[in-house]
RNA sequence: GCCCCAAUAGCUCAGACGGCAGAGCGUCUCCAUGGUAAGGAGAAGGUCUACGGUUCGAUUCCGUAUUGGGGCUCCA
């Protein structure tokens, strides 16, 4: 069936004056079942309506179908009123925080005398679904006014502090949390969920809506855990208990979803670290402080040697610092007075005291960097610079620490201590701008040799905690900006959310499983110059002081790992794989052949070994392709005879027969291409007998 | 840092009103020499995370700590 390309404009009808959209909708046959099913409409001002909504004149509305986003949030909002219904009936004590759709599903807070258990969500989803079966209807009504709201929720404490803060004109509510208890024309509204036969009131809840006609009209959910949050996302308010849930226009949407939420599991990869061998974290060490196991250690130098190759074609030079300094060069910095906390602990060093115990020698406080840039102005500084060195750029693999909170430790990437690929470039203001946009090719261009291609980006802007002043803030913010337009990449602007010396750009990338990244950075600095007092000569003899860009573009070496490894589930390209090839031979016998076929690609740096042990050798192929190993050559009788090997890859195809020579000519050339591709039959270019 | 959950062999996990500790995988030994995802037999392997408490007796119950997980907050 060949159809036009369809733009999926969502269809309009009109509603006449004296009946509901939901009457119009039926009318005009759009579906009122089904993932294609619509759930609300959009009016002409743009907002959302219930379909029991009957405007006073005629209008024409758009229709909102389930499988859209606003349908979703409309689904899921609709999902979380009857979360928050199955719960107080359950738990009558129970008082509701506030219930928004949020990327993929929903949540409602609850103030309880007792967190929820695991058992305790099952019943709940339980009773949700006999509220869905009941088919309650959801009932919009408006408030009189705000004292009318607030005799009527005068059991529910927080729904009381929304009404005050929304009369107070305090926040706005819709932006704070996502919700908006106001109606169009900014009053208060509830919606009743009542019984389909007798007409009365189930329950009732504050909320601007628009829902779905009644509880049966949701498709599908499901809960998946709960968790504490705070009250309005503040610490200091009280811990309420959250559910979490997710809801779909079809069961089959639902199990996408939960099979995409299985997969990134599978992907984990502090799961994966532990099955293929490549880093730990022993309890001895501590909390976020890794060990690299050889095969991960293997694919991290693999890595940095590609990235300290790039860089060294790209005019960085390549430094070394300590991991721990005196405290002054962070004061000067402003570390200490911003982020102390987030440093470990100083070491006191070198006191001396007398007999009588008094302090002759105060001594020394020494801690470990959180970053590098202190140290890399101290290189700028340590003589005098002429503006021909410019732009200076010096490179490091350069290990921080940071104390981070224990609750948002996590495995590879967020850690404790982790190398940065850190560089810090010290340019004139005319070579900012260019500088910017090469750095920004850069960037993408050896993000992609790594086999991540699909980026986003995000500016950060002045924070409320800054130093500097506010005009050089704005024009290194410009400058950023017309980077991000010269690179063509999509951005979106993050108010204050800058670092405290400078403003800056993050770039994500999005992995094989649809779920995006921040990775690199790049910061314009105006401050830490300032700070360090660096200057160059210009040509006409006169002090200048320097441009500072920091950047960062896996972020931290570990970081990055964790990231690639989830990207290629654990299955890397051949050219970062921990072991490339491994030999199996068919029977004992054929061990020296693979021996010699081996030698050959060991000659070409190829990170090959042959598995002579005793296993069977469809135990051999099992045990190596779990490890992801790229290439199985096999290699029998019929091999052996004829100088050959067989090619088994991750993915079970084979290709027989393959002359040695050319074998190890091929996945030579595969290697060295560095290509990002997994090897199999149809991919590798190669003919067997 | 806060809330909840968890911790048993190298790994994945079972287990017991409180009374000598279990499986599979892995490891080691022997047999088997097998053409594309698990051949067979045997053996070794444990302070049941740590420290306190209750108890005749604690891996099991209680408390604290450590580590991990899910969130909140945070992410220079």
């Amino acid at each position: 069936m060949s159809q036009p390309a369809q733009f999926t404009a969502a269809p309009r009808v009109l509603v006449p004056a004296g009946t509901t959209a939901g009457h119009a909708l039926r009318d005009a046959g759009l579906p009122g079942k089904g993932p294609q099913a619509v759930v609300v409409v959009r009016d002409p001002d743009g907002r959302l309506r219930d379909l029991s909504w009957a405007p006073a004149d005629e209008v024409e509305v758009e229709a909102v179908t389930a499988d859209s986003d606003d349908g979703r949030a409309v689904i899921r909002h609709s999902t979380a009123h009857v979360l928050a219904q199955a719960v107080q009936q359950l738990y009558p004590e129970a008082r509701l925080g506030i219930g928004p759709p949020i990327k993929d599903g929903f949540y409602y807070d609850f103030a309880v005398p007792r967190p929820f258990h695991p058992d305790d969500l099952e019943k709940v989803e339980q009773r949700m679904r006999q509220i869905v079966k009941d088919a309650q209807r959801f009932s919009r009504r408006r408030f009189d006014s705000v004292e009318q709201a607030r005799e009527e929720l005068a059991s529910e404490p927080f729904k009381l502090e929304l009404i005050d803060l929304k009369s107070a004109d305090e926040v706005d509510t819709a932006e704070v949390m996502e919700v908006d208890i106001n109606d169009a024309a900014g009053e208060l509204t509830i919606y009743d969920n009542l019984d389909p036969r007798s007409g009365e009131r189930v329950w009732a809840d504050l909320c601007r809506g628009p829902h779905l006609p009644t509880t049966r009209h949701i498709p599908a959910f499901k809960l998946t855990r709960s968790a504490a949050a705070y009250w309005r996302g503040d610490e200091h308010n009280p811990q309420l208990q959250r559910i979490y849930g997710t809801a779909w226009e079809s069961p089959e949407a639902l199990e996408r979803h939960l099979h995409l939420l299985a997969e990134a599991e599978r992907r984990d990869h502090r799961r994966l670290g532990a099955e293929l061998d490549l880093f730990s974290f022993p309890e001895e060490i501590g909390s976020g402080l890794a060990l690299w196991l050889p095969k991960g250690g293997i694919v991290r130098r693999a890595m940095e040697d590609y990235s300290r190759g790039r860089h060294e074609e790209a005019g960085y030079e390549f430094v070394y610092s300590p991991h721990i300094t005196k405290g002054v060069l962070f004061e000067r910095s402003r570390h200490l007075q911003w982020y102390a906390e987030t440093m470990y602990p100083p070491m006191h060093l070198d006191e001396e005291r007398d007999s009588d115990g008094n302090i002759r020698k105060p001594g020394q406080d020494y801690y470990l960097k959180p970053m590098n840039c202190p140290m890399h102005n101290l290189i700028f500084a340590a003589r005098g610079r002429s503006y021909r060195e410019l732009p200076l750029r010096l490179f490091e693999f350069g290990t921080v620490y940071r104390y981070e909170k224990s609750g948002v430790v996590h495995g590879l990437t967020r850690a404790r201590g982790f190398t940065q690929d850190d560089a810090h470039i010290y340019c004139t203001p005319e070579q900012l701008q260019d500088e910017l946009a090469d750095l920004l090719a850069f960037v993408l261009g050896l993000l992609s040799d790594y086999g991540l291609t699909e980026f986003t980006a995000e500016l950060s802007t002045r924070p409320d905690k800054f130093v500097g002043e506010i005009e050089q803030w704005e024009a290194a913010e410009a400058a950023l900006e017309q980077a991000l337009r010269r690179a063509g990449l999509r951005y979106r602007i993050a108010e204050g959310e800058g670092a405290f010396y400078a403003p800056k750009i993050d770039v994500h990338a999005t992995d094989a499983i649809g779920r995006a990244w921040q990775l690199s950075t790049l910061q314009v600095d105006l401050q830490m110059p300032n700070l360090f007092e660096l200057e160059y000569t210009a040509p006409d003899g006169s002090r200048q002081r320097p441009y500072m860009i920091h950047r960062a573009l896996f972020g931290s070496i570990e970081r990055f790992f964790g990231i690639l490894t989830e990207h290629y589930a654990g299955a890397f390209p051949a050219w970062l794989a921990p072991v490339q090839v491994v030999g199996i031979p068919v029977a004992a016998d054929h061990v020296e052949h693979l021996m010699a076929v081996a030698e050959l690609l060991r000659g070409n740096r190829i990170r090959v070994e042959v598995d002579a042990g005793d296993d069977r050798m469809q135990k051999k192929i099992r045990n190596h392709t779990t490890q992801k190993v790229p290439f199985l050559l096999i290699a029998g009788g019929a091999d052996v005879a004829t100088g050959a090997v067989s090619f088994r890859f991750r993915d079970g195809s084979q290709i027989n027969g393959v002359p040695v020579h050319d074998a190890v000519m091929a996945v030579t050339a595969w290697i060295q291409r560095r290509e990002n591709a997994s090897p199999s039959a149809q991919t590798f270019e190669i003919t067997g007998t």
